[in-house]
DNA sequence: ATGGACCCTCATCCCACTAGAGGGTCAAAC
DNA sequence: GTTTGACCCTCTAGTGGGATGAGGGTCCAT
């Protein structure tokens, strides 16, 4: 497999697959006689791991720990399942922020005013952060 | 004004003060006999105006075109009134991919098995992404 | 005159890629 | 046999929005 059919099939861009081989996250693969990288199921297995583990929100160093823990079968499956939790803790609370952010801006309904100045969303950007914001 | 002082009443960070002048959105204040920046009460409304904005999720672009707008007092307001609705489809956008995530990683779980070999987060992590996040 | 709080510039780093320059390889069509 | 076009290579630099640190200068109180 090249490195363009590797990219289709993990749905990942050739230079993402390139990047990860640099960061150390899959073994650099063998080459052909014109220098392209050859990739085996192996290297595809654990770019797909990696795209679903990217594509869920967890970072390049939380997708390394997982790699580490996945490599070792006999290992104990109760870290996995702390990363799990402690990552959905940390989008709940993306959630809420976004939702508080949200709220904040829709609140301030449409604008009557023709010139900006009466416009009062420009006036609700001037004013200080309201409670609900200390994000 | 000395910048930490500007920087404790918007909540900014001093680099930051100074990167936004170097951005351009800011005028550069003037200075003292010690070569300190000297901000006034123009400067303060700005910087707060853009702490604002930016607390609301506006990249520092957008921050560009509402000062912009906000500049010219005799300017529509509806430009400004576009932005905020394109920002909150932006939000519920994000709100969505989010909710997607939570709920993909929550379904699974938690885990029974004891090590890696038999834990299904690594399995769910292994297969390819469901259509539901087709993000 | 000394200590500490504050300020200055400039350079480098962060994340996770992405884009581009400038070239090489390979198979098929002419 | 050559030319086209798709694909691949390495290497460098850029993105957003700052954060961090080095190595120094300033100011004020004690």
């Amino acid at each position: 497999m090249k490195i363009g059919d590797i990219a289709k099939r993990t749905g990942l861009k050739i230079e993402t697959v390139r990047f990860y081989e640099g960061e150390g996250l899959i073994d650099a693969p063998r080459r052909s006689g014109g220098n392209y990288r050859l990739y085996d199921q192996s290297h595809l297995e654990r770019l797909t791991f990696i795209k679903r583990s990217r594509d869920l929100g967890f970072t390049l160093d939380q997708v390394r720990d997982l790699l580490r823990l996945a490599d070792d079968p006999r290992g104990s499956c109760a870290e996995v399942d702390a990363m799990a939790v402690q990552h959905i803790d940390e989008i709940d609370r993306k959630l809420a922020d976004l939702h508080a952010l949200r709220d904040e801006i829709a609140r301030w309904g449409q604008c009557d005013a023709t010139t900006i100045a009466d416009c009062w969303l420009i006036e609700a950007l001037s004013s200080p952060a309201s409670v609900s914001l200390l994000l």
